[in-house]
DNA sequence: TCTGGGGTCCTAGGACCC
DNA sequence: TCTGGGGTCCTAGGACCC
């Protein structure tokens, strides 16, 4: 058997963690640029705010019922996000997590026996509340797909199932599979809901007794082969061991404000490239590769469902595979050159490298002299002081030092886990 | 006035090879 | 009139996820 563990309403039980006051009120997190809504507590939902709804559509709900409203804080996120994950390694045996995002993982286990399943799991869920503070709902079944199936319910009903639900006959799974409707699947996203819908395939049993080959030609070709069989109990979606390292890493973001100037725009870009080097350091990988896309702003028309409007993009080979600030920088900007149309505003940007391989194994070029990677010790440099001090103290004059783009966020809450300077007062 | 950011996997179709 | 077949690799774009 396989679970799903998944953090409840996991920005918002981090935020109230440092601010218990919070326990029963209704409490919101922002999304970067305190765009959209991404975390609503229990309280919240009751109300009415939509998930992934923009903030300022919300707001009049959010002031009438006094929601405690939070940009997002990863640095705290990705510290307690750890800490669950560690906490859950020290009690399985080794390489049975497989962490799948910030908020959940898949855990195997095989090595229960199907009657302790369910005491096995309080015992999970007990102890990581215990040791970190968060309250985690686990869905235990055959399959992958079938513990998504089984986790949403857990979370659904709560008092009834106190956060964990285990799918270990047909007769529960059938039942389960009821009460789940296509586009709540895991795996069924808008389109394919609709479409599903069309055919009268309304919930997740009648789309498990649909036709292997139907569901080839309709739902995406193996993916959809693979939803039907793991919907029958039939695993088709292995356990991954850990992902060590990215295949594409990108910094992308909304502007502050709409940006109609080269200058600005190339700042923000060689910001964005910092970042994505940075990232590209940790896993000790370069990339041969860099894209840069910027998006004009353009009106919505009334009532229209809000999509962004294309975006410009283009990208460029690097001689060589690389992983300093400098050398990513300066491809970058002159991409910028290329994109960027006067008398245009853009309202956002983003740069993201790909064909990334290990630093340790760049494929050498005939026509570039070899050399050491000497930027190596000056960007670890960098990155150690920018870590551990403070955001960018360090950082290339090509960011600027204005930055009129950067991001708002305004209501962000104390890095409580990962600043000195920020740790939780008591008196 | 204000609608996120960062990923993955898969397919179709073209170029190219023998 | 007939105009191969089988394979690989690459890219762009679609769909999905949280």
């Amino acid at each position: 058997m396989k679970a799903i563990i998944d953090c409840n309403s996991f920005y918002c039980s981090c935020e109230r963690l440092f601010r218990p006051e919070l326990a029963n009120r209704a409490v919101v997190v922002l999304s970067n640029n305190d765009g959209c809504i991404v975390s609503r507590s229990d309280e919240a939902k009751a109300i009415g705010v939509e998930m992934a709804g923009p903030y300022f559509k919300a707001k009049p709900l959010i002031l009438k019922y006094g929601v405690a409203t939070f940009s997002s804080n990863y640095n705290l996120y990705g510290d307690l996000s750890w800490r669950v994950m560690e906490t859950l390694r020290q009690l399985l045996p080794p390489n049975t997590v497989e962490v799948y995002s910030v908020d959940e993982c898949f855990i195997d286990l095989s090595h229960i026996p199907i009657k302790e399943l369910r005491a096995f799991c309080m015992h999970l869920k007990d102890t990581v509340e215990q040791w970190t503070g968060i309250k985690v709902s686990i869905g235990v079944a055959p399959t992958k797909v079938l513990s998504k199936v089984a986790n949403r319910l857990a979370k659904k009903h709560k008092l009834a199932t106190n956060c964990v639900l285990v799918l270990d006959s047909p007769r529960k799974t059938q039942q389960a599979l009821e009460k789940t409707l296509v586009e709540d699947i895991w795996g069924v996203g808008r389109q394919y809901a609709t479409k599903l819908q069309l055919y009268n395939i309304n919930n997740a049993f009648e789309l498990s007794k649909q036709n292997i080959d139907w569901a080839h030609r309709n739902l995406g070709g193996v993916v959809g082969k693979r939803l039907i069989r793991e919907l029958n109990g039939e695993a088709s979606m292995p356990m991954n061991e850990e992902r060590i390292n990215k295949k594409i890493i990108a910094t992308t973001r909304m502007f502050g404000k709409p940006v109609s100037t080269l200058k600005e725009i190339k700042e923000a870009i060689a910001t964005y490239v910092s970042r994505a080097a940075e990232k590209l350091r940790r896993q000790h990988s370069a990339a041969a590769t860099i894209s840069v896309f910027i998006v004009p702003k353009e009106e919505t028309a009334p009532g229209a469902r809000f999509r962004h409007g294309p975006s410009i993009g283009t990208y460029v080979e690097l001689p060589q595979a690389s992983s300093s600030t400098n050398e990513l920088i300066k491809p970058a900007v002159a991409l910028v050159d290329r994109l960027f149309e006067k008398g245009r505003t853009y309202k956002k940007g983003g740069v993201i490298l790909s064909n990334i391989v290990p630093d340790d194994s760049i494929q050498g070029n005939l026509f570039i002299p070899p050399e050491p990677n000497k930027n190596r010790m000056l960007m670890s440099m960098i990155d150690n002081v920018n870590f551990s001090m403070r955001n960018d103290l360090i950082k290339f004059a090509a960011s600027g030092t204005t930055r009129n783009w950067k991001m708002r966020q305004e209501l962000r809450s104390p890095r409580y886990t990962s600043r000195w300077e920020e740790l939780c007062k008591v008196k």
